[in-house]
RNA sequence: GUCCCCUUCGUCUAGAGGCCUAGGACUCCGGGUUUUCAUCCCGGCAACAGGGGUUCGACUCCCCUAGGGGACGCCA
């Protein structure tokens, strides 16, 4: 049987370094036992789901050098490879489930749902679904269904016994049934849940073997019962460990920076990241660590992946990526650099910037120095303003930082249209309220307008740039996020 | 709270019962090369979570405890 590997992102966000982790580890794989990879969007999230970030992450992820043989890019035998598009094919086997007993259509409101499972967080057991629906006769039920009755589709999962299953990485794992929720598998506007669309997915594109984040572990109950259910062999079972914080919580967007954006943008080699994240749960049978691509595929064994979750170090992460700029010839090293920002396309909104505030060429590199590269460290001094003290600043940057996370549409006038609305909210006079912006942003007091800075740099950047002023400050206990938290939902 | 997973230097890891006086890499600290800096080279600090077993012998196997993490959504 070939082998066959799939990597499955969410087009909910910006695109993630955990997903070209993932992916690295599908492709090595893969690759490495000649086989396939493909890349299937799981946009079954009709409200988070966007064209936007489907864009980005499949234009991040090519950035990073790996590739795919089958997606919805570049099409394949086994598509659509957007789940959206499956709907059919979806509604099909539920109904399948749904005709053999394996599923029921439940009715269940929202608050009969929500007070189940208070009492049962109450009495301190695993919240599960209660099976209300379950009594129901099918024909009525779908008589029901036929009118336009809303409802979902359920898995039906055992009370009792224990469900037994494999994972290449730790070998077999038990979970009680008990412990598994009679997972809703098709929800009321009639897509599927990941679940569902999971496994009839990888079994029609014919997945031979799934390497996906070790919190998946806990689903493998659900996705082992509807494979029996379906009467379908399931493919092996890999699930690497989670990127870490440095305080060993899984990587996350408010401690560190998790955009592949902002990877690309301060400068580092793809290659030079893949080969660090490579080292994150894998080593070559000789240590070396400094490799390419190509050297990884020759070498890689998924049984040499190890399971404790790594934790992402930046230091040393910017060592690899010196050494494998270091080892680019002079020639390659100008292209990179040229690829990298030096080039029309990401000078060009700078135009518009600078050009009017020039009088000699050369006044151009200090105007973008921290548009292009990183901006100076800053000490809390830095934030020393007549009518702000460093509490206030703290609380302007905390909130633009949680206003920030809300935009959707990142440019120069949603930008500045919310961080008026902010401005006004906090009872600030805007010219106050960008001061300490400035700072975080540019290093300076005085520098290019700042929204079409901030435009410019991304979310990423802007976003790590304002965690590390905040650090500039003092930082922020636990108390005092909680204080800032209670603070901006107030507003 | 319940269930599951994990546990070697600060961090990433090697180690698949004797090769371990536990090796490498990053960081840090010394020293050398270099007009400065960086690179490069040399050296140093630093770990088998704890307790029971199994065995002639445990970092390696088993159990318990502790710690960490994840899951418990009509999100993936």
């Amino acid at each position: 049987m070939s082998v066959r590997t799939r990597v499955a992102p969410s087009p909910t966000g910006d695109p993630h370094v955990g997903t070209a982790y993932v992916a690295l580890f599908n492709y090595a794989f893969a690759r490495q036992h000649g086989g396939q990879i493909l890349l299937r969007i799981e946009d079954t999230d009709r409200v988070r789901s966007s064209d936007t970030s489907e864009t980005a992450i499949l234009e991040a992820l090519r950035w990073t050098g790996l590739d795919w043989d089958e997606g919805p890019d570049v099409g394949g035998p086994h598509g659509p490879y957007r789940q959206s598009e499956r709907i059919d094919l979806y509604r099909e086997h539920a109904d399948t489930l749904l005709r053999t007993g394996a599923a029921f259509r439940c009715f269940c409101t929202q608050e009969r749902l929500d007070a189940l499972r208070r009492d049962q967080q109450a009495r301190g057991e695993t919240p599960r679904y209660d099976g209300h629906c379950l009594a129901l006769d099918p024909a009525e039920a779908s008589e029901r269904a036929a009118r336009g009755e809303a409802h979902v589709v359920r898995l039906d999962v055992p009370g009792t016994g224990t469900c037994r299953f494999n994972d290449g990485l730790r070998g077999e794992i038990e979970i009680p049934w008990a412990q598994t929720d009679m997972q809703v598998l098709v929800k009321s506007d009639g897509f599927p849940t990941y679940h569902l669309a999971v496994v009839v997915d990888d079994h029609l594109m014919e997945i031979s073997h799934v390497l996906r984040g070790e919190e998946w572990i806990s689903s493998m109950p659900k996705h082992r019962l509807l494979y029996d259910r379906f009467g379908w062999e399931m493919p092996a079972h890999y699930h690497l460990p989670l990127l870490r914080n440095p305080d060993s919580s899984k990587l996350s967007k408010r401690r560190n920076p998790t955009g592949l954006d902002y990877y690309r943008r301060s400068g580092y080699l793809p290659e030079a990241l893949l080969n660090y994240l490579a080292l994150m749960g894998w080593s070559m049978p000789d240590e070396q660590e400094v490799f390419s691509l190509a050297e990884m595929i020759e070498a890689f064994d998924i049984e040499r992946v190890s399971t404790g979750g790594p934790v992402f170090d930046f230091a040393k992460l910017d060592w690899m990526n010196g050494q494998h700029i270091r080892r680019l010839s002079p020639d390659e090293f100008m292209d990179r650099v040229g690829v990298w920002a030096i080039n029309r396309t990401a000078l060009a909104p700078l135009v518009p910037l600078v050009q009017q505030r020039t009088e000699r060429l050369s006044d151009l590199v200090a105007q973008v120095d921290y548009l292009l590269g990183d901006r100076r460290p800053l000490a809390s001094e830095d934030f020393d303003h007549k009518r702000l003290e460093p509490g206030d600043c703290k609380r302007i940057l905390d909130h633009a930082t949680r206003r920030l996370d809300d935009l959707h549409d990142w440019n120069r006038d949603t930008l500045h249209d919310s961080f008026r609305a902010l401005a006004e909210a906090m009872g600030i006079g805007m010219r106050d309220f960008l001061a300490p912006l400035f700072i975080a942003i540019s290093g300076r007091a005085v520098s290019l307008p700042l929204f079409d800075a901030m435009a410019y740099l991304g979310r990423d950047l802007v976003r790590a740039r304002l965690r590390s002023a905040l650090e500039a400050l003092g930082g922020v206990s636990k108390k005092e996020t909680k204080r800032l938290e209670r603070s901006y939902r107030e507003l």
